[in-house]
RNA sequence: GCUCCAGUGGCGGAAUCGGUAGACGCGUUGGACUUAAAAUCCAAUCGGGCGUAUAACCCGGUGCCAGUUCAAGUCUGGCCUGGAGCACCA
């Protein structure tokens, strides 16, 4: 074995013969338990970033892990290729998208591979080819068959860099979560998939996600946004066209419906034009032109003053038979609720901002009996009584919400309702690079789908990349014209592609069954490996990717292509790579290139460190001396085995009677395995992981040193030389026995055949225990070391309860609470003894001269505290 | 404004049940080895008492203020600070 440690020979050669060998394939038929571990497929930008490194090799020592604790583990891969940067690169090069994808693919696998990752690579799905976006059109033709996918006009967000419309989750601040451009309000016929079916689902099942982290589950419910109220119908008493009409409002304080002074219709409010006066038609006119000028981050703002004019129409309150007037204000929201809102200024923040800017009337009609107010400064918007409210006063507001929506439901104009703020998901992309949309458009028969027969709908090849301001999918001579389905005359293809969410909102289910040319997945193979065991990714996709997901394996269970409800038992979300405080991008030039780290200290190096010095679901600070060290640390362990080879037995065998020093050590192990597989089993602490490891191998070293001296002491001084040239000698000063002095010893006669039992029996578990984080070294290490197969197929350490402590403790001594004094002592020893060694030590003795002790609290194996006074 | 998370040395971070605060590492300092360096190894490293050193000892200390307890980084209540998410959703 070489003395020195070449991690960049062996990663090379470990590499091509797991690759060749197969050696991470999954077999689906096992007797053994499953374990599905995941980690969010990378988009194939180019080349990894250090979050890919974080991500995958975390997720890789769970797998790793899992496999030597006797699972049948499935660690897939893929790519979410579709998408706009490919896109953007090939307009940009005028070249085709799929090449620079394709080449983007092969360095990134090449790059995957070199990371050690143990990944099946016979189940990589790659959501831009034909074979996969081939299932995609069809899966969305099976929610189409169900009614959860339709088209229609609508106010959609529309990026003007992008070119395309974009779902509402995906528009950030009022900006593209893509490329940060502000978003405007389009007008235009899309389709949408019909997630808010679900929304009740998708809520109340968070409650079964316990192996989520509450963050990412507060995220979801805040999104979809359930709230309970009321629908009350206010008939309009002087419409101008003298027609019978009513407004409907969405509240969720029915309590306060007495102490109604207006009402606010959006300015998009689909009636708004039947409503106003022909006086005040020219302004309703012009404030809403305005409004439709404004930005979505304008007019979103809460800092913004309200503004809004009124309409000349009024309504009749059927509770109190008072009336109203009618404003149109863009602080009422077209898409949430009805699109209008009942105004009651003394009782609701925003509508008393605008009553005190407009001098509208107030009506106090909730009181706080202890503490009442009239509302003149703020709006009182907690719980209270109510008054001048008719038959209802002196209610408790919680109770009267029921109450009089009861009413408005038995006299016909009102009723309970629950209202979400999730809205439909919209899919429509007006882009090439995507899966197109299985539809097309009869001239005779409208809106056909493609049959099944038909897929797939390819991407057509022959399209200019170089137009601007259109798809380039429009651009093809060929791809447009075809044939109705049913009527066999013209028809003309959707142009628009899918949403690319659509595309990884089920490939973890294709991985199951990833090579199945004949459905999208086997039924009974995608039962048997979901749900997925860890999930492990980015925050990022906290509400995108994991809501959409969650909906779809929804939606296809209700199709009967699946047996179960959620996707995702566990989810880690990992934290992001920082650098000097600040996230790694290329505009602020923080990055570290993977490809660097892997040249320099090779890619064990990059796995032991970037699982080093955070806990996964914290944010990760990159430091090039914490790199450093992690190398320095693997040569440490190399030198470790390679200075030794010649004395560690794989056929160790241990006997029950140790020498101290022995057992001390042997014990050492123990408690590693016991820790380390706690660590992993409790929330993947890999950080206390690797200090573990630390410790065990500075403890194999201080054996060594102890055994040196020893021997130092007995046979006298000695030197050799070895390849580091560096000879040693064993002075007294050198009494700290060096690790010179130990490589000097390279005959290691001063081990006794038990040390050398003891040395294999630590130095092999130690090499298990890090076998899943130093893939490379520690499979190199196993087979010079005789090893047969792969260390990777080795079972986990067992360790032994009475093993795993040591053979003493410190007793701790306080008085009051505040430690005095320290005692060595057996650790068997009994409470009463405990108790007695403490009160008899001299310190003791002296700090409770003269004092009273009132208590003695004796807690077994740990401390004793003298209570006096 | 609302929701969630976090606050521990110079830094990253440890600390199952409330039981020795600061594991492990980085950095720094000193030392060994070397002609010299690199590498490696050994030692020290929360603050103060304590500006000669050494050893020993004492006191304080986990954002702040209270509380519970023999005992609080850990539990309870109230604040402060930072981060993330949502935000005119009626």
């Amino acid at each position: 074995m070489k003395q020195t440690y070449y991690p960049q020979e062996i990663e090379k050669k470990w590499m091509k013969y797991w690759d060749d060998n197969k050696v991470f394939k999954t077999e689906n038929n096992s007797d053994k338990p499953k374990y599905y571990a995941l980690s969010m497929f990378p988009y194939p930008s180019g080349k990894l970033h250090m979050g890919h490194v974080r991500n995958y090799t975390i997720t890789d020592v769970i797998a790793r892990f899992k496999k030597a604790n006797g699972f049948n583990v499935l660690h897939p891969i893929g790519w979410d290729s579709f998408g706009l940067p490919a896109e953007n690169a090939a307009m940009k090069h005028n070249a085709d998208p799929e090449k620079w994808t394709d080449e983007n693919i092969s360095y990134m696998t090449q790059q995957l591979k070199m990371l050690g990752l143990s990944y099946d690579w016979d189940r990589e799905v790659t959501t831009c080819k034909p074979d996969y976006y081939k299932w995609t059109q069809w899966i969305f033709l099976q929610l189409y068959k169900k009614g959860l996918v339709y088209k229609k006009e609508a106010a959609v967000n529309w990026c003007p860099d992008c070119g395309t419309v974009l779902a509402n989750e995906q528009v950030i601040d009022g900006k593209c979560w893509r490329c940060d451009s502000e978003v405007e309000k389009k007008y235009l016929s899309q389709w949408f998939v019909k997630i808010t079916e679900y929304a009740d689902e998708l809520l109340k099942d968070l409650d079964l996600l316990t192996g989520w982290g509450d963050n990412v589950k507060t995220m979801q419910s805040n999104w979809i946004g359930k709230s309970h109220g009321a629908i009350f119908r206010f008939p309009v008493i002087d419409a101008p066209s003298g027609e019978k009409m009513e407004v409907p409002v969405y509240t969720t304080r029915p309590d306060t419906v007495h102490g109604i002074t207006y009402l606010v219709v959006a300015p998009e409010y689909k009636d708004i034009e039947k409503l106003t006066t022909a006086e005040n038609k020219q302004a309703v006119e012009e404030y809403r032109a305005n409004a439709r000028k404004m930005s979505e981050i304008e007019r979103l703002s809460t800092d913004r003053t309200k503004t809004g004019v009124p309409l000349g129409t009024h309504c009749k309150n059927p509770f109190t038979g008072e009336t109203f007037p009618l404003w149109t204000a863009d602080y009422a929201l077209v898409e949430y609720g009805t699109g209008a809102v009942m105004a009651v200024p003394t009782h609701d923040t925003r509508d008393f901002d605008f009553a005190k800017k407009y001098s509208l009337p107030m009506k106090v009609v909730i009181q706080n009996p202890q503490n009442p107010s009239n509302c003149e400064t703020e709006a009182y918007t907690e719980e209270g009584v109510l008054i001048n409210s008719n038959e209802f006063n002196g209610m408790k507001n919680t109770e009267a919400k029921k109450a009089i929506t009861q009413k408005a439901v038995d006299e016909g104009f009102g009723e309970f309702k629950t209202q979400y703020r999730l809205r439909d998901w919209l899919i429509s992309r007006q882009r090439y690079w995507g899966a197109p949309i299985p539809v097309v458009y009869c001239d005779k028969c409208g809106i056909q789908p493609v049959p099944e027969d038909q897929l797939p709908v390819l991407l057509p090849k022959d399209v200019d990349f170089s137009v601007v301001g259109k798809s380039p999918i429009t651009t093809s001579p060929t791809f447009k014209d075809t044939v109705c389905p049913v009527c066999g005359g013209h028809a003309t293809r959707e142009m628009d592609t899918m949403d690319t969410f659509i595309c990884s909102s089920w490939y973890y289910l294709r991985y199951a069954d990833a090579n199945n040319d004949k459905e999208c997945f086997n039924k009974d193979i995608v039962n048997k490996w979901l749900p997925v065991d860890q999930y492990v990714g980015g925050i990022e996709h906290a509400i995108l990717h994991l809501l959409y997901s969650r909906f779809f394996t929804k939606a296809l269970r209700d199709c009967g292509l699946l047996d179960f409800d959620e996707p995702f038992k566990n989810l880690l979300t990992q934290g992001m790579v920082l650098k000097d405080g600040s996230k790694m991008s290329k505009s602020k030039g923080n990055t570290v290139d993977p490809d660097e780290i892997f040249e320099n200290y090779g890619a064990d190096t990059a796995r032991l460190f970037i699982l080093s010095d955070s806990p996964p679901a914290r944010d990760f600070d990159w430091s090039d001396a914490g790199v450093e060290g992690c190398y320095k640390f693997l040569n440490r362990v190399w030198r470790l085995v390679a200075t030794n080879a010649e004395n560690i037995n794989l056929n160790y065998q241990l006997s029950s009677q140790l020498a101290k020093d022995n057992d001390d050590l042997v014990r050492a192990v123990h408690m590693s395995i016991k820790g380390i597989t706690n660590d992993i089993t409790n929330e993947f602490q890999f950080n206390t992981v690797i200090s573990k490891y630390r410790e065990l191998v500075n403890a194999i070293y201080d054996w060594q040193n102890l055994k040196m001296r020893s021997c130092g002491a007995a046979c006298g001084s000695k030197t050799a030389g070895n390849e580091h040239s560096t000879a040693a000698v064993v002075t007294e000063a050198g009494a700290q026995g060096t690790e010179q002095s130990l490589i000097a010893q390279a005959d290691n006669s001063y081990l006794t055949d038990e040390d050398k039992n003891v040395l294999s029996f630590a130095i092999i578990s130690m090499l298990k225990l890090m076998s899943p984080v130093a893939v490379y070294l520690t499979e190199e290490a196993w087979h010079e070391l005789g090893g047969e197969g792969s260390i990777h197929d080795q079972p986990w350490c067992k360790w032994d309860e009475n093993l795993a402590k040591s053979s003493s403790i410190t007793l701790v001594v306080q008085i009051n609470g505040k430690v005095k004094d320290k005692i060595e002592v057996d650790a068997e020893i009994s409470k009463e003894d405990m108790e007695k060694q403490a009160l008899n030590s001299e310190k003791i003795k002296a700090l409770t001269d003269g004092k009273t002790v009132v208590k003695v609290i004796v807690v077994p194996g740990k401390l004793v505290n003298i209570v006096v006074k």
